[in-house]
DNA sequence: TTTGATGCAAATGTTTTGCATGCAA
DNA sequence: TTGCATGCAAAACATTTGCATCAAA
């Protein structure tokens, strides 16, 4: 009963916490086997989910093919560049009022909301400008 | 060169114009197979993507394992019932205030934002409600 | 006719799961 | 010891694709 300590776990934890790049479960497979060379797929996808579970990370949805993962769980929004495909964080003030305007137009109860940003990545926008000036 | 009518292609696009339940690839494939029982589901999932790609429908992520579709393309908003998973229309107000205020703490481009309402359906509410009774 | 669309089946990519073994408590 | 976690492989899904055939133009 309850919940062991694993080496693997930890890893995994550790990577999400160090980076921002908000990886997919191939990413953490793919890191953690530096360190485990032998740890499977099967092991990722089931912390994973037991952390998501847990509320210490967050899933994303993307539109991708495949499922993101945030260690970082303070409310903040995403931004997913159209170039690169990558998701960047976006800290702004929350505008929760948007769930007061959606009550007015919707009989049953809306609790929340969850919203992406698309757009162009910064490192994108310069990569683009450095090409016209050739 | 261009693209030629299909009886199959005719009958998704009836079917998804009839109904506001935004279905799965899947459910598509089981109505359509009435009226064309040898139908495939690569069939399907082709015209589906063609439809996507043309603007005829559009494509929703709803954090769902799978794709829905949806043939209105009039700007609404969606909310995803948590207990019945539903997806149900909602016609509000737009609130694109949301994309200037996201461009004031976001160095490259933003140009949109997609936004997924989460709550309790009216239908749910109700069978909660009538059980209470009992 | 010509060429795009279909049906079928195989392939692909992501995620889950069964089971014997390993390891934390 | 006990039982949760792991590694491995197979399974489960959703989606895509190759190819011979069909049908719209």
């Amino acid at each position: 009963m309850g919940i062991k300590f694993s080496r693997q776990r930890q890893c995994i934890i550790e990577y999400l916490k160090s980076t921002k790049e908000h990886p997919t479960a191939e990413m953490v497979y793919r890191y953690v086997q530096k360190e485990y060379p032998n740890i499977s797929l099967g092991t990722v996808y089931r912390n994973l989910k037991l952390l998501t579970e847990q509320g210490q990370i967050k899933r994303l949805y993307c539109g991708d093919a495949c499922e993101r993962f945030d260690s970082d769980i303070k409310e903040h929004n995403h931004v997913i560049c159209k170039n690169c495909g990558r998701v960047l964080d976006l800290y702004m003030e929350p505008f929760d009022h948007i769930n007061t305007l959606a009550r007015a137009h919707f009989s049953g109860q809306i609790e929340g909301h969850v919203t992406y940003f698309y757009g162009i990545c910064q490192e994108c926008l310069d990569i683009d400008n450095s090409n016209e000036q050739l």
